[in-house]
DNA sequence: CTGAAAGCGCTTACAG
DNA sequence: CTGAAAGCGCTTACAG
């Protein structure tokens, strides 16, 4: 009888218990108004006395639709992806009956994000698909609507896709208008490289809204003071001490994100500048990496955002919701002891 | 004849193209010596033309074994479960063909903790369980080897699983041996309330290694210098000003983990104690905020760990390897700049 | 309101 | 070496 391992009772077991046919057990798991109410709990009854638990992957099958759902990350030790997958985490497990299954997907090299989602759209395992700060391409989206498969946006912006995003080039003017306000006038940057293998813009999008902002100002984010490297600690150091090692360095610097703000304040330490000082520095995020080392930065919702997006995702997939609309998230600056 | 939502193509559609059965088909894909080499050829040209993909849901329903594995972790966003999260996500996705789904458990709360359990190991939607820092019951373990369902613990000890943990007493005795070899005699110690919810030992661990290092010094852990709290920056913070208000603070503080150290370090800032001048510090595992704020931890190998666990789980599922080895992993003191 | 039957897309003894 | 058939555990029109 038990062929593989040990499986548990079967729907037909429940059903032989209580007296009543396999249908009628699955009517009842269903929440199905049609069964009357004695055999409701003769049901139940058989079910709590075998302990009979649904097959999840039987029901998939069945219905045609999973109850899980696929989430593409990239760099999945990254402070603000973490605190984002926190949010989609906590709202996930919320929902319906027994919420939804979470499969994740790391993408650690470019290569990897292909794979990833054609693994998750095609195998039809997943209910929906949230897709966190990887571009995403047209022929990928043609995919997805082929298979009909919901799919939302976070951290990304594509105009066919429901998504979750942030202005960034406004959190590059307030990041300009920050530290202009502290007097400031020969401003640094350090962030991404222009062009990378994933398509990233956050980066460039705040560098030209913090351009625009200092040159509204009077001023310019001159070419000069400008570096450009991985999205890394590390390197942010290494730009930062090429920065303060020219004749006349920056007086303050805007990382593109806080971690490699924390790369900034390392290079400004090896280079015996204090911080604020010296060198005033301001990052983006606000991880908690942020507070922990007291650094001003302009804070994004990641947490709420990682919500937002799963509930997108949720109404696409069981009200079939889905307009792309674009949910922009507030950026506020956080004034602490970098500034 | 397209149902739900658009179903790719299946394994008869490739039948009828090859012009053979869905038996054979199915012997193609699973890689079957039984098929001639042309028959082959013909079965993987129709797969290819079709763009046709396995429907892993089916495959796992007739197989009656799932193709992911789940992975259960408390608090997702703690830095060191992080850390091993990474390692078991870089293990899991380089296996075999297509290597192993990772179904995500989250669980934040001690209730959560059975439904998890239950459901990752009820609904054989895995191959497998990876229980990270969760303390497990016997009962629980009655459950999953009746379904046999393999399982492998990380950071948890119980002698009838496999599991990668890290000898925490010696941990504490590692912390010890650093603080006095710096002449320290006047210590104390910050970590979680002895009993927790959780069940949670490894702070209670530490501290005993710590203190019985301590009397064999001849020196003791006064119970005057000992404060207990949640595992949180927080409350260690609060606990390290009630430590420093006292009349004859400590000199030198064992926190029980990195998280917490950072709780000591803003609680020594309050209190206008300079570190390491008029307070030493060192913390337990080696966290990446370690290196960021210098701080001298005793270094456990969180991604390490990881990838170690997961390999035990894929020996497990594919070779049946389970027998309830324990691999202990080595601990080293990183002297930063706080001690 | 309930049951018998077909179907979801695979796999695998069992024959040949 | 290959195919027909039964089965994995559900769901759901279709009858009644």
């Amino acid at each position: 009888m038990v062929s593989h391992r040990g499986r548990g009772p079967t729907i037909r077991d429940v059903a032989r218990r209580a007296g009543v046919s396999a249908a009628t057990v699955s009517r009842v798991l269903n929440d199905s108004p049609l069964v009357v109410e004695p055999t409701r709990a003769r049901v139940r009854a058989a079910v709590d006395e075998l302990g009979y638990r649904m097959n999840a992957t039987a029901r998939t099958l069945s219905l045609g639709r999973a109850t899980a759902v696929g989430v593409v990350v990239p760099f999945f030790t990254t402070h603000s992806v973490i605190e984002r997958l926190r949010g989609v985490v906590a709202r996930l497990s919320g929902y319906g009956q027994r919420g939804y299954d979470l499969l994740l997907f790391d993408v650690e090299a470019p290569a990897q994000r292909a794979d990833a989602m054609r693994d998750l759209a095609d195998r039809n395992r997943v209910a929906g698909l949230l897709i966190v700060s990887l571009p995403i391409f047209d022929a990928e989206i043609d995919a997805l609507q082929r298979d009909e498969l919901p799919a939302v946006l976070l951290d990304v912006r594509h105009p066919r896709l429901p998504r979750v995003v942030v202005d960034n080039v406004r959190g590059g003017e307030l990041a300009a208008e920050h530290l202009l306000a502290k007097g400031h006038s020969r401003i640094g940057f350090v962030g991404d490289h222009p062009t990378n293998a994933y398509g990233f813009t956050s980066s460039e999008d705040r560098r030209r809204g913090f351009g625009a902002a200092l040159e509204r100002a009077g001023n310019r984010l001159d070419p000069a003071l400008q570096r450009f490297g991985l999205a890394d600690r590390e390197e942010a150091e290494v730009l930062t001490r090429s920065l303060l090692g020219r004749s006349s360095p920056p007086t303050a610097i805007f990382a593109a994100s806080d971690l490699q703000a924390i790369g900034v304040l390392k290079g400004c330490e090896a280079m015996g500048a204090r911080v604020p000082e010296d060198v005033a520095v301001i990052g983006f995020d606000d991880v908690d990496l942020a507070e922990i080392v007291g650094l001003t930065t302009i804070r994004q919702p990641l947490r709420e955002s990682g919500e937002q997006a799963a509930d997108l995702l949720i109404a696409a997939i069981e009200d079939g919701v889905d307009d792309p609309v674009e949910e922009v998230q507030q950026l506020t600056v956080v004034e602490r002891r970098t500034t």
